[in-house]
DNA sequence: GCAGTATTTCAACGAGCGTTGAATACTAGT
DNA sequence: ACTAGTATTCAACGCTCGTTGAAATACTGC
């Protein structure tokens, strides 16, 4: 349990009720009311601190992202900038791109988790995911691809976005924190266990992007 | 625009028409009675053929799992058949896991897609994905681990599942045909271009396993 | 202490929700 | 034609939904 009724402002416990609530049961899963209760506030209250449901919605996303954006842009700039002379490896940018969300999950669990966990449903999405995951990230994510384009000179551009593709489902499932490993593997794995990804996850998916992109021509 | 209200019978067309929209909007996102306007029905006939809601959705799931666990066994043992004094590959036990499925979308994507976007959106669902995912293919996936630890010898078993857990993520965002990947490429790439995933996929996943499950121990 | 604004409470709206029971139609077998 | 079982229609139940307007309160600067 959370502990919510803090002496945080009304809007903010709003949006942190908001937050937990859609990651967990989605937007249609879960209604204005249950929200409010959470967040301890009158149900009208949620119409006075924002537009609608959907505005609600639209404001959990954005409090976050612009900050992710910014702090993944400066990973990525910071290993650029460290080679003057030749181009970073692929592991160093896809470090920078991962890195950074796996340290925030590790300074404040709390309150990464239950973001992450929105944007893994979301990019999973049949309905209208792709649309909002490519609004909110696609410009980074093009400043990586580019960046990774260099590190595998001569790629062909459909390897390198379907390797993003993939690297995408890896990274949101793991965030996602479903359990399911923890089951599967009978407890040798935990899905919280940040440091066993963190040692894991960009090895694998360095791997996969190398080889694919590295191909000879077909 | 899918064609209903065909000769087929009421509970098939019911179940024809709640899988589409669960896919698209999730469980909660979708009513009995908008799954029975689709399927050209009465409302209460979704509970002359169905106990409930749930237990609607549960059939929509069961309908199709145990073929798709069959014909993912029967490749799975049609590869370790085809080697008689040393283990299948990498690359042929991946391409057991992920083939079948593929090749379904290719015969008849109006029958499978719906279905797998389903499997995607709660693959990804951290209120009861892990559960659902868990209970409907683990003992299927326990065997793929199984020939992929003999394939790669001497593997920590944390590495394999955590591999396993990437290899899932990037297949099913895969299924989830969001569209997203046509946005970020600008169309050079397609979700609905089998194809394209056909190459390309088990290339990616096997050098992440390879290179992930074969790292000196740390 | 007062004006004015920002916030919160209360009560209610029409609509759609999941679900049910009873009445009707259809399809065999006798 | 009668019956028995299966399939479908119709009407309704209590409940929750997203949203709103007006009244009450709390807060802020003069």
């Amino acid at each position: 349990m959370s502990q919510e009724s803090q002496d945080k402002p009304t809007r903010e416990r709003i949006l942190d009720a908001a937050e937990e609530l859609f990651a967990q049961r989605g937007f249609e899963g879960v209604s204005v009311r249950q929200i409010m209760r959470k967040a301890d506030a009158d149900v009208s209250l949620a119409y006075y601190h924002f537009k609608s449901k959907q505005d609600l919605f639209d404001q959990v996303m954005l409090r976050r992202v612009e900050f992710l954006n910014e702090i993944r842009l400066e990973a990525l700039e910071e290993v650029v900038g460290r080679h003057v002379d030749d181009e970073p490896t692929v592991e160093e940018i896809i470090g920078a791109f991962t890195r950074p969300l796996l340290q925030l999950l590790v300074d404040d669990h709390e309150k990464w988790s239950y973001y992450y966990q929105l944007i893994a449903q979301i990019n999973n999405s049949p309905d209208r995911g792709g649309a909002l995951m490519s609004r909110y990230f696609d410009p980074l994510v093009s400043r990586f691809i580019e960046a990774l384009n260099k590190a595998l000179p001569g790629s062909d551009p459909a390897d390198l976005y379907w390797s993003y593709h993939f690297l995408s489902g890896a990274l949101t499932l793991t965030f996602a924190e479903t359990g399911r490993i923890d089951n599967l593997s009978g407890g040798v794995c935990r899905s919280t266990n940040i440091a066993a990804i963190n040692e894991r996850m960009h090895v694998f998916l360095a791997a996969g992007f190398r080889t694919l992109c590295s191909r000879p021509d077909s």
